[in-house]
DNA sequence: AGCCTGTAGTTGTGTGAGCAACTATTGCTC
DNA sequence: GAGCAATAGTTGCTCACACAACTACAGGCT
């Protein structure tokens, strides 16, 4: 029962990364083949579990992981589509609220199941409770130890 | 004791999808600060690991998890920069290596101490040895689960 | 009030990535 | 050995993102 050695956990390293590049991957393209970019998806699940269904611009944009700019469009491109509307705040009068509507929620809905059993197929059945218990805190110390402002509660 | 739910468990994969994230993003920055684009980064560390410091074409972008157009123009960035050369394939008159120049060598070697204190930083030091042990299965089941005709030996 | 620094969001611009179409070559089948 | 599907790589096109500059408003200081 030797300790991991440090090119034992570059390797850990590299399948982390490796793992979620593939996961992601290929989530993406199932989500693309049923019409919704998972960019998209991402600030769905966002706006469906903050109050009200909305969140001010720069809100989504930390939850999503894009900056200003990126949201802007991205939020343009969904007000295009329908899914998300957007009103000024009223305590702030620079800022604006994206809101999901109903039509946004709808997509959701629609596409949500296939991608949850995606979420399980790929990833979530793969592992054991103990695995659970033990990849949980170790994602949070991650987390903790490269937050940059915003805390979890994360990509969809 | 209770066994971890299934919302616990979606928990858990946002949190793994969050982590990975932010790490990213962080090293990003980092590497860029000193030059050298993530993706080059990669390809360099991959180019230097295969026999001869050259990789096919597809290899390559298997390897950086690119597509065929994306690796052409990321080779030819870094043709252009002097870090890779290219040579036909004597054995498929179809096919041509990367290879990884003098240039290129050196400048993996320049950034890769910093790098490197940065992914320990950043995660491998973060791991206690019990959940490298543990982390380590998990990512190869994923990855397996996930599979999309490469195998791991992944990013960089 | 007037100023001045900071923040919210949008817009101009450049760049990197994927998809599909294309060329060249391989290698299987008859 | 002729034909033909499959593969390797490149190129045309489009799109999404980041950075920086810009406008508008907020909030503290004098």
């Amino acid at each position: 029962m030797d300790s991991p050695t440090d090119l034992d956990r570059m390797a850990t390293w590299r399948a982390f990364q490796w793992a979620n590049t593939v996961v992601m991957r290929n989530m993406e393209r199932e989500l693309a083949a049923e019409g919704l970019p998972i960019a998209w998806f991402d600030v769905l699940i966002h706006l469906r579990e903050a109050p009200g269904g909305r969140l001010r611009m720069q809100a989504l944009a930390d939850s999503v992981v894009l900056s200003r700019s990126g949201i802007t469009r991205l939020v343009d491109r969904m007000v295009r589509s329908g899914l998300v509307r957007r009103e000024p705040s009223e305590e702030d009068r620079r800022g604006w609220y994206a809101i999901i509507t109903e039509q946004g929620r709808r997509a959701f809905d629609r596409v949500w199941p296939t991608h949850q059993r995606s979420i399980e197929e790929r990833f979530t059945r793969l592992l054991t409770d103990a695995e659970v218990r033990v990849l949980d805190p170790v994602l949070l110390k991650v987390i903790q130890a490269n937050e940059m402002g915003t805390g979890p509660g994360g990509p969809g």
